[in-house]
RNA sequence: GGAGAGAUGGCUGAGUGGUCGAAAGCGCUCCCCUGCUAAGGGAGUAUACCCUUAACGGGGUAUCGAGGGUUCGAAUCCCUCUCUCUCCGCCA
């Protein structure tokens, strides 16, 4: 969420940045000013109630302490009246607070300067293209190669759990493997520690990265005991420092994780789920920044450079899009895309997301720092995919598939793979 | 799953109804002393919010795992929950 008083100072700014990433209702921005200038009242009143109430307390004990008891009695006896008053604005106060939260709550954070200006997926700017996509026809899409390989079982999937859930087999498995490794042996390389992390939170975690309240009905949940299954490793993760004040000696903090993350894809249907496109299920290695404000503009082009050097190392073509501002989400000031090339589909499958929230989720988890100055300050978070699998999967097979049926393995992948080709 | 113990500031740890936002020690920061890494002395050292100030600052409120209750007054008493530890059971 945004800070209460950068809104009340940047009033018309915020209304701004909402219409630009496609939200109308603008008006929110009035109500939670009015909102908190109300809650800041009641708060005074409380405050001061309370002060004279410490105060007698405080006179009481006195009075008990030096055995004079009829004083105090006299004393006790004034008080009481202010109590109720008390308990009345106390509940008043904190039903404002909350109803201040849902409202700032309801506020996306604003873009950076360097966004365009944007409302479909047309308006996104293609910020760069590496490689020379294939055009040849007899590219398959990968769904028919898996199939005559026998390398994904769509059906069994279906049958044990549901769609979007297959099984890998054989080689694919091992594809899948080595992937894993490669991406967590580059990542670590780069200097991202590796962590295991938890692959259900609570409502917390789900609140502190921004997926409950807007987006709660991408997850899936398991009721009885209040988890959710993570729809990314940049849920745990990115808690992993929830409510902490950390020094700036030890910034900035680079996580890299793998997991399966778990999406529940509601009311996407169409060829765009065909094959590996889009799973309920699947495998991804994360990237999680935690950096002084300064430096997070710069801290994202390292982030993209490095999940793009990957693609590079696994001679895939690819292009990275600058998302304009009505199609980078709810939570980040500034997204790139990254797409692969789908020789099999012609056309360009998204395999990272490399993202700059500023402190908007810090705000939401409390996570902070000593600056300079010794004040705490919210820290900037990044993430982004290093990369996620399936799409990639998809590629390779379709991209590095020669005329006569071979896939040939990529030369990185070989040491986790054993052979050149499958 | 059953039984018991516990949760206090960066850490260790005191505090069982009143002047406790919290002793003491350690750590850390600054200053002093000392002719050289040591030792000693002094001061400071949580977070959030409200009011006030041009600013430095000043005043106030809340927080001793979380939430609720009793009381003029709660770290301290009562209730609920969460987590940690020990023992038993079960188990990859």
């Amino acid at each position: 969420m945004l800070d209460i008083n950068f809104i009340r100072e940047n009033r018309e700014l915020v209304k701004q940045a909402m219409l630009h990433k496609g939200e109308k209702n603008n008006e929110v921005v009035d109500l939670v000013i009015e909102k908190d200038e109300e809650w800041r009242g009641v708060v005074t009143r409380v405050d001061r109630l309370r002060a004279e109430s410490n105060k007698k307390a405080k006179q009481i004990g006195q009075l008990m302490g030096q055995g004079k008891k009829e004083e105090a009695q006299k004393l006790i006896r004034e008080t009481g009246d202010s109590k109720e008053t008390v308990k009345e604005l106390e509940e008043k106060m904190s039903v404002l607070a909350i109803e201040r939260d849902q409202l700032l709550y309801q506020i996306p954070n604003v873009p950076d300067e360097s966004v365009p200006v944007g409302y479909t997926e047309e308006d996104n700017e293609i910020y760069l293209s590496w490689g020379e996509p294939a055009e040849e026809e007899w590219h398959q899409p990968h769904w028919e190669i898996a199939e005559e390989k026998k390398w994904i079982d769509f059906e069994r999937g279906a049958k044990v759990t549901g769609a979007g859930f297959p099984f890998y087999i054989g080689a694919m498995a091992r594809l899948q493997r080595a992937l894993i490794n490669f991406f967590l042996n580059e990542a670590v390389e780069e200097g991202y520690q590796e962590i295991q992390a938890p692959y259900f939170v609570n409502e917390d975690s789900a609140r502190g990265t921004g997926q409950i309240p807007d987006k709660e009905d991408m997850m899936y949940t398991i009721p009885r005991d209040g988890f959710f299954a993570i729809p990314t490793a940049e849920v745990p993760v990115t808690n992993f420092h929830r409510d902490e004040i950390l020094s700036m000696n030890d910034l900035p903090i680079y996580y890299t994780a793998y997991t399966p993350c778990w999406r529940r894809e509601a009311g996407s249907y169409g060829k765009d789920v065909r094959g590996l496109n889009r799973l309920h299920q699947f495998d991804k290695v994360e990237l999680v920044k935690f950096v002084h404000p300064e430096q997070s503009d710069a801290e994202l082009e390292t982030l993209r450079e490095y999940a793009e050097s990957l693609l590079k190392k696994l001679k895939l073509p690819y292009r990275t899009l600058l998302m304009c501002t009505g199609d980078m989400g709810f939570t980040q000031t500034k997204k790139y895309d990254l797409e692969v090339w789908s020789p099999g589909q012609k056309r360009w499958l998204e395999v990272s997301s490399c993202s700059n929230f500023g402190s908007f989720q810090a705000r939401r988890m409390q996570l902070r720092f000593k600056n300079e100055k010794g004040k705490t300050e919210m820290i900037h978070t990044l993430n982004g995919s290093g990369l996620a699998l399936p799409r990639v999967v998809a590629a390779i097979v379709e991209t590095c598939q020669t005329e006569a049926g071979d896939v040939i393995v990529p030369e990185v992948l070989r040491p986790f793979m054993g052979v050149d080709k499958i």
